[in-house]
This record gives structure tokens, sequence and C-alpha cells, in this order.
DNA sequence: TATTGATATAAGTACAAACTTATATTATAG
DNA sequence: CTATAATATAAGTTTGTACTTATATCAATA
């Protein structure tokens, strides 16, 4: 399986997620967005699209003869969790009372 | 200049950035432990340690004839600060409180 | 100061992956 | 039930980049 941060390596695939954190988007509205700002054909987005969906970033469903992506979080909860370990660099002296608020918010949510 | 994300895009990258986030290590001992874990050359390692400098993931220091490596996290807080336009997704509910809390530690540290 | 040890750079190769054009699929409209 | 519109897939090409081996650099030591 291809890891998400191999995902997150191509701008234009960040690109469409941008897009898609804004809210559902159709195939058709992404390729044009990204066809002007990247040049590049209708295929080569409908390829990115795949790899987005393969690898759990975006679901589409049907909507008639269009195709509406959503985003999806899991993997870029993944890539969140990766960068915990650095966490403690940049935020050295977080208080106990925000961590504990933190830490209680995601149990609750497990 | 090169993308942070396109940065993370290796696995040995990663990797390597895994280990200084433990404390600093010198080339050598990187080089050891990415050779056995993924069977690639000193040069290798040597030219990842080089995309890592030159993309401000770590930097080194002499110390004879070693170089001694530490992560540095500017990068690392773009990929955060990139990430924060998803939070909305799987966060949808942080309380005042701790939305006060993290503000509140942020600005203090500008 | 010649040798060794640690690391970096140079130059060339190989391969994954991001494109291209062409075509298939599927759903609606006429 | 054909035509069109929206999207996906196929097949082939190109290119960026991660390797390789060979060599340069530069500090420490004998």
């Amino acid at each position: 399986m291809v890891h998400a941060f191999d995902v997150l390596g191509d701008p234009v695939r960040r690109r469409i997620l941008e897009l898609l954190s804004k809210g559902e988007h159709a195939s058709g509205e992404i390729v044009a967005v990204i066809g002007r700002e990247f040049g590049i054909s209708q295929p080569a987005v409908s390829q990115h699209l795949a790899v987005l969906r393969d690898s759990g970033f975006a679901s589409a469903r049907a909507e008639g003869t269009r195709r509406v992506y959503t985003v999806e979080t899991a993997p870029l909860r993944e890539v969140d969790a990766w960068l915990d370990r650095f966490r403690g660099e940049w935020l050295p002296k977080m208080d106990a009372l925000a961590l504990e608020v933190a830490r209680g918010k995601k149990k609750r949510r497990m």
C-alpha cells in the first residue's frame, strides 16, 4: 500500500485536497480548476483522483453522470500522528491543562 | 525551492527524521541504521542528508571529522499548518476552553 | 607530512510515476 | 435507442529522482 506522505508528495494532489477541504466537488469542477492552474489534461486529473481514492484520501459518490468527491480525514490524521514525535520541539512547554484538555477530547472521540 | 511535502515523500528521509526526533546523530550512525534497514550505500544516505539540509529539515555541525545532524522544526511546522485546513473535519467540536488554551500558548510564544 | 577515517560530491544509470492521446464506460437527453 | 456529456481506463512516452561506483575533501593521527 502507498504511504500517506507519498500521496501528498504531489502538488496537484495537494491542490485537489485543498479544494476538497472547502467542500465537495464534482470531478469536472476539479478538472477545470486544476487544468487551468497546472495545464494538465482531464485524464491526468482523473488519475490523480484515482490515487486519492485508492489511498483513502477521498471518496466519490455517483450523482447522475457526475462523480462527487469528498475528502476523507483518516490518512490526514495519520500524517498528523506522524508529526506528533516532533511536536515536543516546537511546543516544548505546553502546560498540564492544555495537554489534559487535548487528551480528554481525543479519548472521548475514540 | 522544494516543497516540504516533496521532502517527506521519501521513506528514507522520513526514517532519518524519525531518528533525529530522538536526538542528534552523526552521519555515520545514520548511514549505519539506514544502510541496514534499506540496504542502500553511504553516498545514497549522504544525498538524502543533503536534501534535508537544503530544505531546512535538518542542520549539521562539524565535530572533528564527523557531521552531527539535528532536526529543524520550521518545515515540519509548515506541514502542520497545511493540515490546519482539515482539522475542522476530525476535531469538529473542540470546545472554547481548549481553543483558548491552545491559542494563548501560541500567542505567548511569538 | 603521509595515511587513515568520515563524509560529501560527481557522473552516469535505472526505474517509478506523472504525463500524453485514444478509447471505453455509463447515465441522461432528445 | 441513438447521441451526447461526464468520467474513467488503457497503452505508451517522458522525466525526475533515487540509486550506483568512483573520487574529492578535509580533519585527525602516526
